[in-house]
DNA sequence: TGTACATCAGTGAACGCGCGTTCACTGATGTAC
DNA sequence: TGTACATCAGTGAACGCGCGTTCACTGATGTAC
């Protein structure tokens, strides 16, 4: 077999890292496949033994927030600690940070994509959905085991974060 | 002066009209200056006589939500009075309808399209603003006079709602 | 009333451009002997 | 060790397409006389 292990894996990821850092900065129709390959250090003949299209891929790049579990966020200079009892409240004080709406790179793609994926076909719907999934359920894990922990007041926290954020994406840049 | 008075200003009137239904429906990049004015029965060439750009009049396309006088609601199947003292409650009842979910044709734009905006000039941000703070305004009108009345606090319910219909547009369609 | 005319709202062909996707090809790699 | 070879990751030209915008033109209108 020519070409080391792991050699196609480590460039398939490369692509997802370049295509989520684009799409969350320009959307779906604002990145070229050129783009994203040439993010990658590749040419965009490439792209389709990787995937099978665009859309693919932007429910892939969507897909890692919240639940990679190597996910890190590292606003407010904290690493929010995924794991932790007390996950909820470090994530709602991370995603409401100043540092969070300034890093549209890396930020959270409900608050960078939503209409865009509104307007997407289901497998990118689908990825949406788990992301907020994640979200609900690191919100519920709270250490005071207090309202937040049921999963209905979780879900109005997470709306009121994402709405809040979207909102400031818009009227504080 | 050849052609009726108003005749122009009717026309006009039929393009943005047109625009608004089909930027919400299918965002800024997925709708056609072509489709526009075919939907105002008119032909592409003249759009430029009416706009200086297609981003000009998605602006004006936005601002009319709210913010127009004319503005009603039939969700719920009760017409929102802008006017009452109550106005705010009603608001609240009716953006958080079925009715407004499936509506995508007129619905909010804040819903429909916020991160389309997000990613547009400064004119088309602050009609989206603009649409905001008429939220804002209007939710603070409050008959029982309590906390809502306070404009951080209606800030805090627009955020909620918005955030609200943002995740079920995605998720319950 | 009727005719010639000036106006201008609207038309549609054309321009240049960038995109998603395909495909015949290149060239770097590890293997066989 | 060295050479011929099979593999396949990656290349880049090309395809067909739709878009925003421009512009020379058409034809319907109300006016002048």
């Amino acid at each position: 077999m020519p070409y080391p292990a792991g050699h196609r894996e480590q460039a398939r990821q490369r692509i997802v890292e370049s295509a989520r850092r684009l799409f969350n900065q320009n959307g779906f129709e604002g990145v070229s496949v050129d783009a994203i390959m040439a993010g990658a250090g590749l040419t965009r003949g490439g792209f389709y033994s990787y995937f099978q299209s665009k859309s693919e891929l932007y429910a892939e790049a969507l897909a890692c927030f919240f639940t990679d579990p190597n996910w890190k966020s590292q606003w407010e200079g904290v690493t929010v600690d995924l794991a932790a009892a007390d996950a909820g409240p470090q994530i709602v004080r991370a995603y409401l940070s100043r540092q969070h709406l300034e890093d549209v790179e890396n930020s959270c793609p409900m608050v960078a994509l939503p209409s865009d994926v509104a307007r997407s076909d289901e497998k990118v719907k689908a990825a949406f959905e788990n992301v907020f999934k994640a979200m609900v359920t690191l919100l519920g894990r709270d250490a005071r085991n207090d309202a937040w922990s049921r999963e209905d007041s979780a879900m109005g926290v997470a709306a009121l974060c994402i709405g809040g954020m979207v909102i400031a994406s818009i009227s504080f840049h």
